[in-house]
DNA sequence: TATTGTTATACTCTATAACTATA
DNA sequence: TATAGTTATAGAGTATAACAATA
């Protein structure tokens, strides 16, 4: 046989044995759930974390963002620029160490984490759908599990 | 307070309840390990995973192989390109679909990934370490729950 | 007309290295 | 000297649109 017929079923060979390859399609699909459904086209996890962290830590550096977000400081910089470009995020220059910025929402950027918590806790809720909360429960402590490979 | 005190510990606020952001670690994690670990730096997880594909889909073609790993035609050429060019992949033209390619891996290619096997259980190994081996079923199967919501 | 692979192109995300201002 | 933020730059990865060959 030179080639597949065409109505054969693909085989996924070893990889669903393969947690990393679940991981993947897993984060594929929350990944594409959150942008379909949170906050519009100019939304995304990685903006949403941002807000979030800001939101968690009034008066956070860039480093300590970018430490919490496992990004480099120079990624940041252009996060940055892009919310507060939107008004969401405000830079102030820290009184106490000159070199830092101190990051907190604006009132719009606290409006719009107000406004799209109800689309982050439904996407949410989409997502472990067929998971009672037993399940949901497990799979957190499953995944903390698997996270605390690296560290 | 205008900045946090440099010793005060970052607050994750709303990010640890959502499992997007525990899978977003996860997949981190792994990543990290692979690449640390599995075949040298030319080697990455997308990569190996259109070996395993090739490799037990003898002669598929091009279009289906960008369908079972979620990428366009388009960006499937230069992932071919380059494991051609290593003289891992074959592209031979396929005689009852002239517009079709039909894939499979050289004899360099099936020595690569048996190779690699025991690296990718190595780090599948590390992955799940601290999991038992009913933990480990159990996180596959709420996974596959996860999955299951885009389709 | 539709499909397959390809090309040209552009966009996003990220990192590295070098710079500045501060410490 | 070291740190925080920035800039310039480059690389990887991906998609869109248009094209030629084939169906």
């Amino acid at each position: 046989m030179v080639q597949r017929a065409a109505n054969t079923p693909i085989r996924f060979g070893l990889l669903p044995e393969l947690i990393g390859y679940r991981l993947r399609l897993a984060q594929l699909a929350v990944f594409k759930d959150f942008c379909e459904h949170v906050g519009g086209a100019e939304m995304t996890p990685t903006l949403f974390g941002v807000l979030a962290l800001v939101e968690a830590n009034p008066g956070m550096t860039q480093a300590q963002l970018a430490e919490a977000i496992q990004l480099d400081r120079s990624s940041i910089v252009s996060i940055l620029d892009k919310l507060e470009a939107r008004g969401l995020v405000e830079r102030r220059r820290a009184p106490n160490n000159r070199r830092s910025n101190a990051l907190r929402l604006t009132a719009d950027g606290e409006a719009l984490v107000a406004e799209l918590l109800p689309e982050v806790h439904a996407h949410e809720q989409r997502l472990v759908r067929h998971l009672d909360a037993d399940e949901q429960k497990t799979l957190r402590a499953l995944l903390d599990k698997v996270i605390s490979v690296t560290s």
